[in-house]
DNA sequence: CCTTGACCTTCCAGTCACTGGAACCCCTAT
DNA sequence: ATAGGGGTTCCAGTGACTGGAAGGTCAAGG
């Protein structure tokens, strides 16, 4: 398989399987012609990392989960704290942006927003 | 006053005032030393972006925010609609992380997390 | 056989908003 | 004279790609 029939296959762009293969993430065998040929495994890991990234995994975790899928004899207690520790950055980024949303939705309702100059929305990140 | 006052008053760090400086949020006088000597309106200015900054707007809302600002005829209803623009960006991160935490937190649960091999959040990542 | 167009390759540069570090200048106190 | 704690510039790196240029390869049609 050559490098689009994968994209159309993991939803990746061509680029971010050659950026995968370039930081090791795969390591898809070459042609005579130099192309890249992805075996079943290829495309599989890459499917994987896909899912993983969508699941806002860093690349170094993806890395980490990768090994563990490979390894045969890895124990789920490994892989399930990296996903709870992602898990928690991932609720405080809610969090963060939920605070965030308050404020701004709060700035918003308080602005008429007509032609007139005043703004309660300046004036709120004027202010402390 | 000098960078490290200003980056005391507004929280800001010296280089990332530095850093707005290049990009022309601000543009300080110099002393003869070549010292950067900030006035009360750019302190004033750079404790605004810090606070539009922390609400998560990125550097060019903030820039025409500060236009805005300091744009006396400026009409409320221009800056209501960065506001909820951004607002709905906002929003819509919301959204795509708490459907992160749901399908991870429920891998997670799935998984016992002991020292055997068998692990459903690997399982959930591999197939679709 | 030649051309066209869709592939593929590499390499370089840019994104965003800083951040770290090196190398050097300036000012005050001891 | 020196020590320290400012300040300055410039260069490089971050994360995870993405765009684009320049050029090689392949299959089909004329």
């Amino acid at each position: 398989m050559n490098i689009s029939d994968v994209a159309n296959r993991t939803g990746l762009p061509p680029k971010t399987i050659r950026y995968y293969e370039e930081i090791g993430l795969v390591t898809p065998a070459r042609a005579a012609n130099g192309y890249r040929t992805f075996r079943d495994t290829d495309t599989h890991k890459l499917a994987f990392l896909g899912r993983a990234r969508a699941l806002g995994f860093s690349i170094e975790e993806c890395r980490d989960l990768l090994a563990l899928w490979e390894d045969q004899s890895r124990a789920s207690g490994d892989v399930r704290a990296i996903a709870k520790e992602h898990l928690a950055g991932i609720e405080a980024k809610i969090s963060a942006l939920s605070a965030m949303r308050d404020t701004l939705s709060d700035l918003v309702d308080a602005c008429a927003g007509d032609h007139r100059p005043d703004c309660p929305i300046l004036k709120g990140l004027e202010g402390s």
